[in-house]
DNA sequence: CGGCGGGTCAATCAAAAGGTTGACCCCGGG
DNA sequence: CCCGGGGTCAACCTTTTGATTGACCCGCCG
């Protein structure tokens, strides 16, 4: 039994090390490459591809400062002939990272404050093709399929996303590509959900529920 | 000349992992210990004292889940008899983090996105008890001397923390016993002040800067 | 003392957001 | 095949917010 191959796809350098660190110190683990953004990692799956070197399971961050992100990254190898588990490992669990990612077609989730121990099974897990959630985005994809009224739709979360930002209707319709009465029916179907009458207090609710994540807390 | 020894704190053992591979690869640094949060830190730092064994510098993440926060445990750590200076090694480059940062005494800030050349050199200085910034904290902290006239007053902070909760201007009169007018004057003076026009603006950038702490996020 | 900044309030107008109703399309499942 | 949910859009009206102007009080500081 050779060892599961792993890429590591994370734009911090000091991640890139530690997981190399870790990963490396487990028996049947070993790292065939790293990338620092979603491009990078392209790359190298196509490179280890002409060597004749499969990859086992990519290990993704979301948030990828610049370049290509790790949704964007993660629905691109995917795409491929012969696509590997992509096993998310990222510092928030918030409902839209954790939606994005699944529909983006990542066969895990995990976070990274999880005990090694964690990943070193997630990473197996993965590589075997099962899947693997952190107990945060299992619990929501639980409630998402047991009662779908009142969670919010992916559409309706990107919204309060942008909302988040302190864009106004008109800014959303423009950044969508929808019109400005598009944006209002949705968000009075979010306030709604949310059992608010404004759009501050969406933010509000949805940030203390973890729908989204606090606005401003990019990469 | 002996190695400059080092602390990590940060609450993630994979980043704690990596920048114990990335730092101990370079001459002349050894990693005295590591902590997850600041009470432990301070705990490792009376322990080593104890054992006779200094700590050159205390590489710190602001950021951390549990236990004592970064801007906390340097200040608890500079007021020790003979404090090791602190550098900060973090992933945001907000102006609030900054100046926390800096007004708990750190002796640097850095983010985790450096290149490991650039944390090596950084790591070095400030055990010589050099002051080092990264571009951005430097630049903010020239502007900040240059025209200080646009931070909030304590009134508009407390307005603002209303306004994220998501309350209506009312609402806020009501509940600090002003009238709605005196709500709106405020308001536009914080929205003067932060460069924004709307409620929603302000919230992300206050939250961006951390003015404010994320809706919903106990202190 | 005189100003200045912070806090308070009012009136007014313009703009944005909120609420309602109704409509159309598309897709997937009973 | 029809129904329902999600997404799209429009028209309309009410309420809230934002912007402007001007005013008053108070405490601090030169």
């Amino acid at each position: 039994m050779t060892d599961v191959r792993v890429l590591l796809v994370d734009d911090h350098p000091v991640v890139r090390a530690g997981l190399r660190a870790m990963l490396t110190e487990f028996e049947g683990i070993s790292i065939a490459a790293d990338a620092a953004d979603g491009k990078a990692a392209l790359r190298e799956l196509s490179r280890l591809a002409v060597l004749g070197e499969g990859v086992d399971v990519v290990l993704m961050d979301l948030q990828m400062g610049a370049g290509m992100d790790g949704v964007a990254a993660t629905a691109a190898i995917r795409k491929l002939a012969a696509p590997p588990p992509v096993l998310i490992l990222t510092t928030y669990d918030t409902d839209a990272d954790i939606l994005a990612a699944v529909e983006a077609g990542a066969s895990g989730y995990m976070l990274k404050d999880a005990p090694p121990e964690q990943i070193r099974q997630a990473v197996f897990a993965a590589a075997a093709g099962e899947t693997v959630l952190a107990p945060k985005a299992a619990a929501l994809l639980m409630n998402r399929i047991t009662n779908p009224g009142t969670s919010l739709t992916p559409r309706e979360v990107q919204l309060l996303e942008l909302l988040a930002t302190g864009l106004s209707n008109r800014a959303i319709a423009k950044q969508v590509f929808i019109s400005e009465a598009t944006v209002k029916t949705h968000l009075v179907h979010i306030y709604g959900k949310l059992g608010v009458d404004n759009r501050t207090a969406a933010i509000a609710a949805a940030t203390q529920r973890r729908i989204i994540r606090p606005p401003g807390q990019a990469s």
